[in-house]
DNA sequence: GAACGACTCAGTCAATTGTTTAATTCTTGG
DNA sequence: CCAAGAATTAAACAATTGACTGAGTCGTTC
């Protein structure tokens, strides 16, 4: 409610901010015209106004939402620290309650919507490549770093492992179950522990 | 097709298939009523009549595919085969094509919707846990076999790995996205081939 | 063959949807 | 101060939705 800005990015950013909500509130086939335009105190004609339709609307709200993300987790990996607090940055934003949770929630909202919408669907593609080169980058450095076979452990096939049971935890947690992941957080923490206290032991040699 | 059945589970199982291959091609905000009853060639009031409404439809077209799934899941891990063979048929069925693909959407279409309906959402949770409990023994016979250490592999956290990664995979497949899906799962083979290898290597000695 | 119950059908209902339109208010530069 | 343009508003549009109704059909059973 900053008024220093001008009404219209005031009232695109209420549009904005109300679809997020209630793609995390209500899914997004709850996602209409009306409802927006109500969750955001606005009227229901600007959201033609400003976006065209409601579908341009979500989309928006998925480059948004999208690009913020993707900015953090470049940020996060191109820091100077450990690998392993990098890690547990990440882990942490997981499970974690961001943003006052939901988080995971829009963003899983958004990819079940983008299953069904070609245009949304090409986007979310090239959002996954360019996520995907991010981890390769950071992996492929520590997996050296960790001396590491990669024959047996492939940086892209850690990789895919990384985003793909990220992917799974957040569901589960979406659909309420979270039996284990505390477990397997563990687990994988542990492993990396364990694989740079080697790395260091042998650097020492 | 069977005209021998009598109409009543003709119908019902027509609804039913027509309301799984809707959520397959259009997603579930699509599985309405008219669509639905139109892919059956059937009348629309038969929904109401059979299902008593569209949700209580899509309920049920849960609970039939879950069960379906399920048993399919008890069966294999029942089976008196050595564990990587159990292993290679449920990642067969992950990747592959069962049913005339669609299987994995379907799934996700089931849970992305299941996400804003409490009725659906606990039913989720229920298959959720008989599902782990299946893998649960299995791979708490597994690993003892393999000589894991429990301590740093406990079975939970390695059943929730197996599940959120699965999911994932699943996810990325249905968004077009399958980069390092294969070598992951080389990797996950190999990995368990070795432990199989030493396993059995120790047993000898 | 009549009566019964299961089943099927077309038609209708209010409610909700996305979008468009025209009128109105607000803001701002000259 | 006041016109021009941006921003906002209310009203209306056709289309689609889930659900219900009552009449009709069919096979089975007395």
């Amino acid at each position: 409610m900053t008024s220093s800005q001008p009404p219209r990015e005031q009232t695109r950013a209420a549009l904005l901010g109300a679809a997020e909500r209630i793609l995390i509130e209500s899914g997004y086939p709850a996602a209409t015209t009306r409802a927006i335009a109500a969750e955001a105190n606005v009227n229901r004609g600007l959201v033609h106004y400003y976006f065209g339709s409601v579908d341009n609307l979500l989309l928006e709200t998925l480059k948004r939402f999208s690009a913020e993300l993707f900015e953090r987790q470049r940020a996060l990996y191109a820091e100077d620290r450990p690998f392993i607090e990098k890690w547990r940055t990440a882990m942490g934003h997981l499970t974690g309650s961001d943003r006052g949770s939901g988080y995971g929630k829009l963003w899983l909202e958004l990819q079940a919507m983008s299953w069904n919408r070609p245009e949304m669907r090409a986007y979310m593609v090239e959002i996954n490549a360019e996520w995907r080169q991010i981890l390769l980058d950071a992996f492929n450095r520590a997996l050296i770093d960790y001396d590491v076979d990669p024959e047996r452990f492939p940086a892209i096939g850690v990789v895919a492992l990384i985003m793909t049971f990220n992917l799974g935890v957040q569901i589960e947690a979406t659909g309420g179950v979270s039996d284990g992941h505390a477990e397997l957080l563990q687990m994988a923490d542990a492993l990396i522990v364990d694989l740079e206290r080697t790395a260091t032991s042998l650097e020492v040699t």
